[in-house]
DNA sequence: ATTATCTATAGATCTATAGATAATGC
DNA sequence: ATTATCTATAGATCTATAGATAATGC
């Protein structure tokens, strides 16, 4: 039982020897490349840079990655709002302000939780090439679910679903600006069932609702 | 009188002639790195890629700009929102909900009349960075002046200024999705109103005041 | 033998500078 | 003479490939 993760890997030693970090150095490559992305942009952001965080040589990346769009590629997969697993219980939900409040709440907690702030990266101009355009389809149907929540409710529900989209990605500035906390997600939830216009003590009650759903969805 | 915009010019000529266009080849090139810029970001734009646009060669650009990065700052110095210059006035209005639509709205008009959508870069990872802080500084102010117009109105000013911002924002995404139109600025300042929790008929009252308002300013 | 790294480098950029050149202005 | 362009290129990258090497595994 080897507590220190020491000297017990096949292959060639590292130049520098491993700083800790227990884990698998492909984790360890998409780990420094979402740290550096969200602070650079990809295009900001060379191999040599996300190597030299990782403390390998530039060309070693290529064991893992055939490429740095590759590692892009992966980080938008991996962070690929698991929300969606949420739309279609939601979207099943009668209580609608209840449902859009679960769905913005849980998509809020998503991208708070997401590694490094990968969210940034839904805001850089590379991730509108064709090339990632899987990664965009699912942003999209998320997109519509938030337009299909709100519909009957309001006079342009695409709008409004586009607006809460908005309001739930707030969080990713709020986090590269550090402010973010416990009572983020549910604020902007909040917000969220406030631009349907509906009465103040509807409001509540659709905070309430939608609480109570959450907890029933964890199940 | 010469109306074809002819070859009255000073200096070698190009090697690829002149395609109309009267603007001065200074305009010409932030017209080309904006439309770029918008496109594929800062660093994925090359100056050769803004010159072939311009139909110049990539050396020449250093005739009227010392380097890549002056002419995005001249782009942000230019489309730093004059959208401050209602700040002020707009601060002094004792009706806040009238003030807050009205700041949106010509906020949203702004962005959208905006050349080239130069707004995404706001979103750009580059504009971080401590060289471009007098632009960040303005878009501060602008963050702060939505916050003190919600004061009093709401429990978390900071927050709810945030949140108009952020949906001001929004028209960017839009324009690059090419959907906004006229009844977009009216659409989000109105929302802006929405989330300061009013009842619907104080909503309607504020878009109402704020519209005479803003026509009050005009002059 | 297999694995995970390394060193070295080719080839393709990309930015910015130096200096030539083709117009007009005087 | 002045101006606005051009051509040519240095120097600094940056990505990706080829092939060597230092571990463990069998």
């Amino acid at each position: 039982m080897s507590t220190d993760s020491g000297t017990q890997k096949v292959g060639r030693p590292r130049a520098k020897p491993q700083g800790s970090s227990d884990l698998a150095p492909r984790d360890q490559i998409l780990g420094a490349a979402a740290a550096l992305f969200a602070e650079h942009g990809y295009a900001g952001t060379t191999t040599r840079a996300i190597a030299e965080r990782v403390g390998i040589r530039q060309a070693s990346l290529y064991y893992y990655f055939a490429g740095k769009d590759e590692i892009l590629l992966e980080l938008l997969e991996i962070s690929v709002r698991p929300s969606l697993a949420y739309v279609t219980p939601l979207l099943a939900e009668p209580d609608r302000p209840a449902a859009l409040y679960a769905l913005a709440l849980i998509d809020v907690e998503t991208l708070m939780a997401t590694p490094h702030n990968v969210g940034v990266l839904y805001l850089s101009h590379e991730v509108q090439q064709p090339r990632f355009d899987t990664f965009r389809a699912h942003r999209d149907e998320l997109a519509s679910a938030y337009k299909r929540l709100v519909e009957g409710l309001v006079d342009d529900p695409q709008f409004i679903g586009a607006c809460c989209m908005q309001l739930v990605e707030m969080v990713i500035t709020l986090r590269r600006d550090g402010e973010p906390d416990a009572s983020t997600a549910p604020a902007i939830a909040t917000a969220c069932l406030r631009l349907l216009g509906l009465p103040e003590d509807e409001v509540t009650r659709g905070v309430s609702a939608g609480e109570r759903l959450l907890a029933a969805l964890a199940d």
